[in-house]
DNA sequence: TTTGTAAAGTGAATTAAATCACATAAAGGG
DNA sequence: CCCTTTATGTGATTTAATTCACTTTACAAA
């Protein structure tokens, strides 16, 4: 295949497949065919087909998928096969039960170091043994734990403003739970998430729906 | 305008489009240009004259639109015209955090009633005077409460069966945070919230740009 | 070894979405 | 009252994503 621009899409559907792959692996599945795949994920098989084209040939024609296989294959096209250290900015409400959640280190995600800017927060050590520094210090912190991401759980007044300092500290990639808009330069990558916006498709699906 | 089929993503980008515009609703600006917006909120002008002609005409030639008018607009389309009553179903970690967060009722969406199945927190009252009820109730308390949104946030393993009840009580909305492909008859609408999805796209991110 | 079959890989066709570019309409000033 | 400005609304165009339909290849059974 030459170098076809690979859509963004395609990106979060590996996602998806892993998440089914490691589903069937644990069955003892060994082999499965792109239709079976298609199916389990509630997508086109030659949709998986081409997903996986982008990045090379991984199945065996005529057999399928070594799960195994297809698994580690495309947790190195993810950047999976290594662990990403993540700093929580803003420990209040939903922060502290991303920490809590133990869901992320499974999938190589972890949680070093937590900031935030309430004196009365700073210091206290979180239950899985983190201690929350002042968000002054995240360059420092950053450098120290080596961490690549930042998650953004402070309110959205707050938001701009520790996008810029988690970019300061070199940080290049953001998830953003604050409901804004924030701008970053070209060379970070944020991604956002707003129930909210979920809960509005749900109601504009009911409302016309005749519901 | 005839009768186009409306992008999905279209419907997405309306609230994004209230977001903003109830920012500067705020700051006191009375009128917008579709491309004064756009920039706000990252878009493409045309885009969202389109998104809006999909639905009628809402703004004046030469002038641009008037930003009161088209909160009240956009929110009649989306159903936001209203409030949602919501159950919670699973009241963990996750799921106690978006209770008590105080940003869903500013959108019209009420937690009207929670659910569990851990005998020792039925019964229990949260913080906003909701009482935990037993799964099994869900079908009476759907109705005396006039429940039209369900929100899972159970472990992944129960994620079916809890969808299978709230289709059976009549909840024909689902957000479902659970990472789990719930699989549901026509008539209901699911949303899909997976965090780690939106981490593994940054991880992409951040490895293929040499970071 | 040959042959039948299953399923991956892929160029072509289709479908969908985003953007352009211009005709159109409102507002204001001379 | 007309002319200029401005920004909407929209058909045409472009770009992107998905799906189809066929070719290729590996395996297994005869
Ligand atoms: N809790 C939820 O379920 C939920 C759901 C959807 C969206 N959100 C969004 O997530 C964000 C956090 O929500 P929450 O409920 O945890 O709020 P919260 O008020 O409980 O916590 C916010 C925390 O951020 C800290 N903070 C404020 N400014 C800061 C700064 N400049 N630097 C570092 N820390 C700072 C505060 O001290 C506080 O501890 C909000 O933007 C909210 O809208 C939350
Ligand atoms: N906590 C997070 O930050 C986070 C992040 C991403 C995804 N998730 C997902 O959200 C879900 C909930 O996470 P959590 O951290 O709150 O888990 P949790 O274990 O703290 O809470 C789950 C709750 O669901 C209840 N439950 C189990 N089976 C049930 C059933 N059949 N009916 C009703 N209630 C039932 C349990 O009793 C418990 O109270 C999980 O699927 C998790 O993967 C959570």
């Amino acid at each position: 295949m030459k170098f076809p621009k690979i859509p963004m899409a395609a990106i979060n559907r590996l996602s998806i497949y892993i998440r089914a792959l490691e589903e069937l692996e644990e069955q003892g599945i060994k082999v499965i065919s792109s239709e079976r795949l298609a199916k389990q994920c509630g997508v086109n098989p030659a949709q998986i087909r081409k997903d996986l084209a982008y990045f090379g040939e991984f199945g065996v024609r005529g057999v399928g998928y070594r799960i195994e296989d297809l698994i580690r294959e495309i947790k190195e096209i993810l950047g999976l096969d290594r662990t990403w250290n993540i700093a929580m900015i803003g420990v209040g409400n939903l922060g502290s039960a991303l920490i809590r959640h133990g869901n992320f280190i499974k999938h190589g995600y972890v949680f070093a170091a937590a900031f935030d800017i309430d004196p009365h927060k700073i210091g206290k050590r979180l239950p899985n043994g983190l201690i929350i520094h002042h968000i002054d210090d995240l360059e420092k912190v950053v450098k120290e734990c080596d961490i690549h991401i930042g998650v953004i759980a402070t309110p959205a007044s707050a938001a701009q403003s520790v996008a810029n300092q988690l970019i300061i500290a070199g940080v290049n990639g953001i998830l953003n739970f604050a409901p804004a808009q924030i701008q970053v330069p070209e060379c970070c990558h944020v991604e956002n998430v707003d129930f909210t916006i979920k809960l509005d498709s749900i109601a504009y699906h009911l409302s016309t729906s005749g519901t």
